[in-house]
DNA sequence: TCCAAGATTTTGACATGTCGAAATCATAGT
DNA sequence: ACTATGATTTCGACATGTCAAAATCTTGGA
């Protein structure tokens, strides 16, 4: 059995290797997201690489194995459905599920897993837009190209597709001013040297730093 | 923060206090309930002790102090609002709810328990029968005899209140006869020296052996 | 009363996952 | 080419929860 350590690690592990594609993943990485001193991680490393689910070059970093990266995608996707049933069938509010889903993600069965997951139509994002792994441990590809409130073209039409911070601080601010999966807006402006883009969604205005904007994906609409 | 381990302990010292009220608890029979050799036990029992959650007298036994009363009937809370969730709201069988609830109820936080008791329309009892602990730890008083069909007087209308066996294989029997929470049946005979009695439910025959029928608690209807 | 059987406790050991601190490695900048 | 800095690894220690086996206690029956 897996203990639920593990599957924290491999699912940091995992994330890590989707923010960076190609690159090994640095045990201090590891040790940040997982709030543990890096002697920590290094040992863990070290017991995931005997169990053959990581492959660890020294001082160099960490890369999933085929058997870690499936189990990896299955606790994802575990976290995503269960964020997503939080939201749709509890009624929690998406800034506070993070924390709940973090602990549920080690607990559910695969029954009721497959239960919430039909219930919930077999969805392909959770509430912050982030895909659910399949069964299998693939996700669907983003179709078009992934922009940024931080980058995305002036004056057109964009609709937020993806929030990538799960603080409940960042979330409801979010919340607060519209920038949740499925919303429209336009960035109108970012002036010279503001580090901050203006933005207009329906008849309102506001602005978010360009490190906050940063995290709010976007495509166009149509 | 108590350890799912601790909380484990403690329910079920509340669960075999509850079985035999005003005794205090072997810790041979905590080690059985938890699958583990009675040394663990006794040093889990001490732990507790120096917690103040049980008094331990040694050679004797354990009983729960106030604080350990208390956490085992939120425990316990947990556990029933969690397995009546999970067969109301997601449609698992009754038989299949007690091993997921044995992990949830470690790891549900107070706003998502709130929501659950909220939909369920703040119930009394679970899938079982089994009373579920207000948030305050109390249980409502069940009024009236307390039969089982072992023993219930033979010939009148019974309703089955509760079913005192977690194990699924006894749950699915249960079920297959129409033993549930709610059903009516008669108990017609007891033939002397079979162990076993002959009920009617509606108009159909079947016996249970004697072993078995006590452990389907009933009411006299009206 | 005394003892044997059964339950309980004690003891020493182990696995897991963590930390702090020392030792080691990689590398950017001179 | 060297070195200082920062990251990584190693080492010894600890907490939790468990087991196996030895020691101790309780108690019913001769």
């Amino acid at each position: 059995m897996t203990t639920s350590t593990v599957e924290d690690y491999l699912k940091t592990i995992l994330l890590a290797e989707e923010a960076q594609p190609g690159s090994l993943v640095a045990t201090g990485r590891i040790a940040a997201a997982l709030q543990v001193v890096p002697g920590t991680a290094t040992s863990m490393v070290k017991t995931l690489a005997e169990s053959g689910l990581v492959t660890h070059e020294p001082y160099n970093g960490v890369r999933l194995t085929e058997a870690g990266r499936r189990l990896a995608a299955h606790v994802l996707r575990r976290h995503r459905l269960v964020e997503l049933f939080l939201v749709e069938v509890m009624g929690l509010d998406w800034s506070e599920v993070h924390q709940e889903a973090e602990r549920l993600e080690h607990v559910i069965s695969e029954r009721l897993l497959e239960r919430m997951d039909e219930m919930l139509g077999r969805p392909e994002v959770d509430p912050h837009g982030d895909p659910i792994p399949g069964p299998e441990g693939g996700v669907a590809a983003p179709a078009g190209p992934i922009w940024d409130l931080a980058a995305a073209p002036l004056g057109r039409r964009l609709r937020v597709t993806r929030v990538l911070d799960q603080e409940s601080q960042f979330l409801q601010l979010a919340q607060e001013l519209g920038l949740v999966p499925g919303t429209e807006v336009v960035a109108e402006r970012r002036p010279e040297g503001s580090d901050l883009v203006e933005l207009t969604r329906g008849d309102r205005r506001f602005s978010l730093g360009l490190a906050a904007a940063g995290k709010i994906r976007v495509e166009p609409v149509e």
